[in-house]
DNA sequence: GCCTTGACTGCGAACGTATGCAGTAGATGG
DNA sequence: CCATCTACTGCATACGTTCGCAGTCAAGGC
């Protein structure tokens, strides 16, 4: 920039003015201004963010912290949030917490350090109290996705589990399973949400919740395995088996494959999410489509658009949508 | 860090001297160094990266450009970096260039100007020979991964495509196949080694290569499906097919369920990289397994720890090695 | 012709850190 | 007792910006 300002025989001050177009209070003549912008271009040059960043102005950076990024779920919705990210001229710094909630904690003290100008979380951290204590006493926006619904003191944006989970069921009832069973990821955040649902809409509609039908343990296809075994081994196996993600539904239908139960034909499956593969899966997996992109582009606009109305906002959860397949048929 | 000056009684230079523990020119008396620690851990001190890398200090930035976050082998490598990063004490700026090398050159500007210590790009982007240009004259270490081996110019990893597709011809071979078609995703980088590879290989084991057995496409399953179709019409169509990535492998198995072949029974199938939902796709499928972390913590290391001497490096590619699952059997 | 006004532009101080160089003690040797 | 040396510590500046404020110059009103 001093490169401009020698160039253009003009002050650096004048030419910080010009390059950055900002409402300023002094006005600034045209012929200057069209000289300063073409010099700017002829010489290459480029603002330094640090140097910026460091009088206080934006960083336009935006910190993100992802629990699991392995999970193919999360990975498209990274992808989602640089592609937001971009548009607004913003860089993602990515901060991974490995799943353990003590690793975010530091990570998020790194990216409030590199003064990020807004925050966004992905993926449940409710287990770490002391994150969301952090997190809501930081002077920068900060959203939250996936957590919940029910997500104290940090706005966030989620997706309508209730609905989803109910839209599996009336699918599943109607094609006559009585004998429905769920596999959960863990006990956190939209995952919990999800088991809620299912517990609930099944007494709505006076549906039985037999003993041992709601299975859980982690996120990975090896766990929903391990509960498949476990709802096989029961008296009264299920008949249609709901998974809280994907992810799972993935596990149970090579589980299925491995003990020689045909999908549908003896088991129906259904996952949530609808992560690329889903669509690809040997049957095809009937699913329920979560609004990615609508939902982080939600999210960075709550975070870096209207940061100072970010609190207030308490969007309503988005919709997700009921995607039938062939891992679901009529009951045998 | 001036608050530490003024609570010790010390100079803001002294304090900095201290807290970077730096082989300085002037030694330091042992009791101001524990008097300065002490009354930076009481009031919190953070070190403002900014600044630091303002006066032309290390940023402790690792930029990172991936061209298809959403491949979910690109995912694991993502998280393989930031791993290696965060035990170094660096974070990671995340570029993503939805394949499109126009975006990778922007974004590789973005990474410049935000003084990142060093530059991984993950990913094949040899069709855009200026990103190559421009990288080659950087003034921070750039090492790319997954570019194949001939990268001209730019430090990289590679794995040898060669063994791991000698190692799936050789199985396949062995369990009496002799119509082994191919369907790559691309005509770049690894994917482009491994079917010169495959082609190369079945010469030397004097195999015959039939017409249109070598399809192409992109690296989608729904690409690999469509390559499929194409397969199956011919009038001798392939007992096995080597898909060039697992995600194209993924698309194989969902075509050959679709169209009713048992897989391995009528027809086998094979992947390359083991990415994690291999193990649990049905049937489970064989491939071969890049060794992800070891590329990434040797890259890393080249960036970040010897980055005068990783112009030097020509690492020789590292060894993938073949997994055999159940998407492969004796020929039927 | 002088003063006011308005339209610009330049000056200079911050932001938080790193570091060369100059200072200031105390210790030691002559 | 003075000079010299050593072991520290402080001063000052630079890094590339932003922005409040002061300065300059021409035009216009009285």
């Amino acid at each position: 920039m001093r490169d401009i300002a020698r160039a253009t025989n003009l002050s650096q001050s004048t030419v910080s003015r010009v390059l950055n177009r900002t409402p300023t209070l002094v006005p600034i003549a045209e012929e200057t201004r069209e000289r300063v912008l073409s010099t700017a271009v002829a010489l290459g040059y480029r603002p330094n963010p640090l140097a910026r960043g460091l009088r206080g102005a934006s960083t336009m950076l935006l910190g993100l912290i992802v629990r699991e990024i392995t999970d193919a779920f999360f990975a498209g919705a990274v992808e989602a949030v640089t592609t937001a990210a971009a548009k607004r001229g913003y860089n993602v710094v990515l901060g991974h917490a490995h799943a353990r909630a003590d690793e975010a904690i530091t990570l998020w003290g790194v990216l409030e350090a590199r003064h990020c100008d807004a925050i966004l979380l992905l993926g449940d951290t409710r287990d770490q109290p002391r994150l969301l204590q952090d997190l809501a006493g930081a002077h920068v926006p900060v959203v939250a996705l996936w957590q919940g619904a029910q997500t104290a003191g940090v706005p966030s944006v989620a997706v309508d589990n209730q609905a989803g989970i109910r839209a599996v069921l009336d699918h599943l009832i109607e094609l006559g399973h009585r004998r429905i069973a769920f596999v959960g990821g863990s006990r956190l955040g939209d995952i919990k949400e999800r088991e809620e649902a299912f517990v609930q809409h099944l007494a709505r509609l006076r549906e039985p919740l037999r003993d041992s039908y709601v299975q859980h343990g982690v996120n990975e296809p090896a766990s929903a395995v391990a509960a498949l075994d476990r709802l096989l081994a029961l008296p009264e196996p299920p008949t249609a088996v709901v998974a809280s993600t994907d992810v799972l539904a993935t596990g149970l239908l090579h589980g299925a494959h491995e003990r020689g139960l045909l999908v549908p034909a003896q088991l129906s499956i259904t996952g949530f999410d609808d992560i690329p593969v889903a669509a690809f899966t040997v049957p095809a997996l009937t699913t329920v489509r979560m609004p990615v992109r609508e939902m982080v582009e939600l999210a960075v606009e709550m975070a870096l658009d209207k940061p100072d109305r970010a609190r207030d906002i308490t969007p309503q959860a988005l919709q997700p949508k009921l995607v039938v397949r062939a891992s679901t048929g009529r009951v045998g």
